[in-house]
DNA sequence: GCATGTCAAGTTGTG
DNA sequence: CACAACTTGACATGC
C-alpha cells in the first residue's frame, strides 16, 4: 500500500486572511534606510507565522508543506546571528522543527549554480541561507527536507553548464549539499529529467520531478518513464511536484507555463510512494479541495 | 482603506 | 523585443 501525503507551497490563504503570513519583506530603499534592525522585526514576525501556519497543517493533517524564501528580509546582507532578536528567533525555529511535518524549500530563479562571477557568488549566499534556517530547525541535513532548484541556465552548451553545476556543487556547505535537489523545467531549451541524470551520475543530486513542467518539455520521455527516471534518484521517499494548466482549466489567454488555482486531475504515481507539493494559487484550499475530490488515496496507479 | 506605480537577484521564450 | 513566468505578489505612497 502507498503511504502518500499531499502538501502545499509557503502561503496559508486562511490564515493570510488573519494577516498571519511569513513573507513580511520591504523594498530595497527601506532597508538602506532601516537596515537589519527593522529586518529582524519582519523576521521575528515571519517565523512567529511560520510556526503557526505548520502548527495549523498538523491540526489539519497535513504533513507536508514548502516554506518560503522570504522568512529573512535582505538576508544576504547581513548574518542571521547578527539580527537583535536573533536568539528569540532562533527558539522559534528550534520548536518549528519539532513539528510532525516534512518541510522543504524552493530558493528563487535567481539561483544559476551553473553561473558564473557574481551570479554564482549571489547563488551560494543565498543557497547557503535556506540551508542555515533548516540547520536552525534542528533538521538533520538529507533530501527528506530538499532545498530544491534548477539548473536553469543552458549558457550555449547544456553539457558544459552541467559539468559546471557539478564543479560548484562542490563549493557548498556539507549540509547543503546534502540536502540539495534538481527540478526538471518546463522550458524547451532547458533540462529535462533524463538531462538531469546526467547530473545526476556526476554529483548523486536525487531529481525532483514535475508533472507539468514535464508536460510542457517531456523530450523523448513518456510521464511514466520520466517519473520513475526521477524516482530512481532518490535515498529517502521523494517529493515531487504537481500543478494543473491555468490555460486549459481556468483561462484561454493564460501563458502556458502559468499554475491554474486547482488541481483538476487525478495524479498517477505509478504505483510508487512518494509525497506530492501542489503548486496551485489557491493554496492549501486547493489542496482540501483536491483530497475532498479524489479522496485519501488520492492516487492512481 | 484602497488604488496605483514600483519593486534585488537570472534566464528563457512566449505573446 | 518587452515582459511574464518561474519560488509566492507585496511594498510604499498618496488620495
Amino acid at each position: 500500500m502507498t503511504v502518500m501525503n499531499f502538501g502545499y507551497a509557503c502561503i496559508n490563504l486562511c490564515l493570510a486572511n488573519e494577516g498571519i503570513v511569513t513573507n513580511k519583506g520591504m523594498i530595497r530603499r527601506t532597508f538602506l534606510e532601516r537596515g537589519i534592525q527593522y529586518s529582524s522585526q519582519l523576521a521575528l514576525q515571519n517565523v512567529l507565522a511560520l510556526i503557526k501556519i505548520l502548527e495549523w497543517n498538523v491540526t489539519q493533517g497535513i504533513s507536508v508543506f514548502r516554506i518560503t524564501s522570504d522568512l529573512f528580509p535582505w538576508a544576504s546582507e547581513y548574518k542571521l546571528k547578527e539580527m537583535p532578536d536573533f536568539n528569540e528567533i532562533r527558539n522559534i525555529l528550534e520548536e518549528a522543527g519539532k513539528l510532525p511535518i516534512r518541510v522543504s524549500n524552493h530558493p528563487g530563479p535567481f539561483n544559476k549554480l551553473a553561473g558564473t562571477g557574481n551570479t554564482l557568488k549571489n547563488t551560494i549566499t543565498d543557497l547557503e541561507i535556506h540551508s542555515e534556517l533548516f540547520d536552525l530547525m534542528g533538521l538533520n541535513p538529507s533530501h527528506w527536507n530538499k532545498i530544491n532548484i534548477h539548473v536553469g541556465g543552458v549558457y550555449g552548451n547544456k553539457e558544459e553548464a552541467l559539468k559546471r553545476f557539478a564543479q560548484n556543487f562542490k563549493l557548498l556547505s556539507e549540509n547543503l549539499q546534502k540536502r540539495i535537489t534538481v527540478e526538471n523545467d518546463d522550458k524547451k531549451g532547458l533540462y529535462t529529467v533524463s538531462e538531469l541524470k546526467i547530473l545526476y551520475e556526476l554529483s548523486s543530486i536525487p531529481i525532483v520531478f514535475d508533472y507539468f513542467h514535464h508536460k510542457l518539455h517531456p523530450g523523448l520521455q513518456t510521464e511514466e518513464e520520466a517519473f520513475i527516471a526521477a524516482y530512481e534518484t532518490w535515498d529517502v521517499k521523494p517529493m515531487f511536484h504537481y500543478s494543473s494548466s491555468r490555460r486549459e482549466n481556468e483561462d484561454p489567454t493564460a501563458r502556458r507555463e502559468a499554475h491554474a488555482d486547482y488541481v483538476y486531475e487525478r495524479i498517477t504515481t505509478y504505483g510508487k510512494d512518494v509525497d506530492i507539493i501542489l503548486e496551485a494559487k489557491m493554496k492549501e484550499k486547493a489542496l482540501m479541495k483536491y483530497l475532498k475530490e479524489f479522496g485519501a488515496m488520492a492516487v492512481s496507479n
